[in-house]
DNA sequence: CCACATCTGTAGTGAACACTACATATCTGG
DNA sequence: CCAGATATGTAGTGTTCACTACAGATGTGG
């Protein structure tokens, strides 16, 4: 038996650009209009490989969470955990500003509250923010543990801060914070974080 | 000639409804069924008072930044800048996690991003956002002209931090955060104001 | 008590939404 | 080259949305 017509399009490169279309508008102000235009498909395909609505962001949301882990493997190598404070907040001062993509974060800017019928949306957006909450926290642990951090000091609690920080960020950004001035918020946030630091400035 | 019939609804009642139901589901999440609903009339009553959708959150919206800036105006007048970022950000971690409202903060819950046709939503809460951070930054610039901030300090950077985590927390809340855990950040961020202020502690 | 003005409830309106039926096109395995 | 399988494009589907026409109700000024 045969195998069926092969798919027309690439499936990265089209959720690429609904990742945007998400980034931008949010779950719920996405319409599938949008999307099929962004992506340059049309609706029975859209369907056809991502399931509905709530499958195509998951999948876009797969996409992004990727790219972002690699990234926060490279911030949680910092020597410090001072280092790694000041690596990801200034990073995403950067990457919240970065004209290539919509401002702010698509795990913030994808919805934080949503109408009936997409209740959980909200739950996989945070869901996919507490794992590098986690990354953090395990990263701030390890520093207590190497003396990097005071002994007084909640590694949980720390990874809270920044994992904040991080999100108040984002919703500065999307309503038009420039660079500066997140770079601003970031070095003041940082301070927290050394001011839990032994003496190692 | 006549006054016409009266109105049978208190205005401020129901615009207590209508702000708990934009603050659950958001502007675009929130529908004109679930809003009548909550705040017992009907439509037309809902179009001839507030003419639209849009009217009926900034309605809504005044009603939140007034009772808001009330206690903004307490939070000021703390004596230092710590004291002021420790009693905002320790009031925030309660409110938002008040069983009486929906969790997390209006100005943020209403929408960071919308759809077409509602994009001016998301820079009308951010407009609101930045009364807030314009009071702190007004505080802090006396901070420093009475020598509570150090020299170096700069007021309006530090307003926009302590804005961003109040941000941050918010959304934390509307995904779970139990208010111990939005006590915690509170407490690591006020020690980035306490490392801009001359040694008062 | 009458003219007028405003509110209220019923019952819709057109538009936009997420999603899909169906015919056609393009592949593989035999 | 044929049968089975999957993708595509056109053109819808029913539902839900924000919003309103209209008729009746309830007030005030003369």
């Amino acid at each position: 038996m045969g195998m069926g017509r092969p798919r027309e399009f690439d499936a990265e490169k089209a959720l690429d650009q609904a990742m945007e279309v998400f980034w931008r508008h949010g779950y719920e102000g996405a319409t599938i209009a949008q999307l099929t235009e962004a992506m340059g498909i049309n609706p029975p395909s859209l369907y056809a490989c991502f399931g509905n609505k709530e499958g195509l962001l998951k999948a876009a949301l797969d996409r992004y969470t990727k790219l972002r882990n690699i990234w926060m493997d490279e911030v949680v190598a910092a020597p410090t955990a001072r280092a790694v404070a000041e690596r990801m907040l200034m990073g995403i001062a950067e990457k919240q500003t970065d004209p290539a993509n919509p401002p702010g974060c698509l795990l913030v800017q994808g919805g934080v509250a949503c109408g009936t019928g997409s209740e959980n949306v909200p739950f996989e957006l945070a869901a996919r923010r507490a794992q590098n909450e986690e990354q953090l926290r395990e990263r701030f642990i390890r520093a207590k543990a190497e003396g990097d951090l005071k002994p007084s000091c909640d590694p949980a609690a720390l990874a809270r801060y920044v994992s904040a920080v991080s999100v108040g960020m984002g919703v500065m950004a999307s309503s038009g914070a420039d660079r500066e001035a997140l770079r601003q918020v970031a070095s003041v946030a940082v301070q927290a974080v050394e001011a839990q630091s032994e003496r190692a400035r």
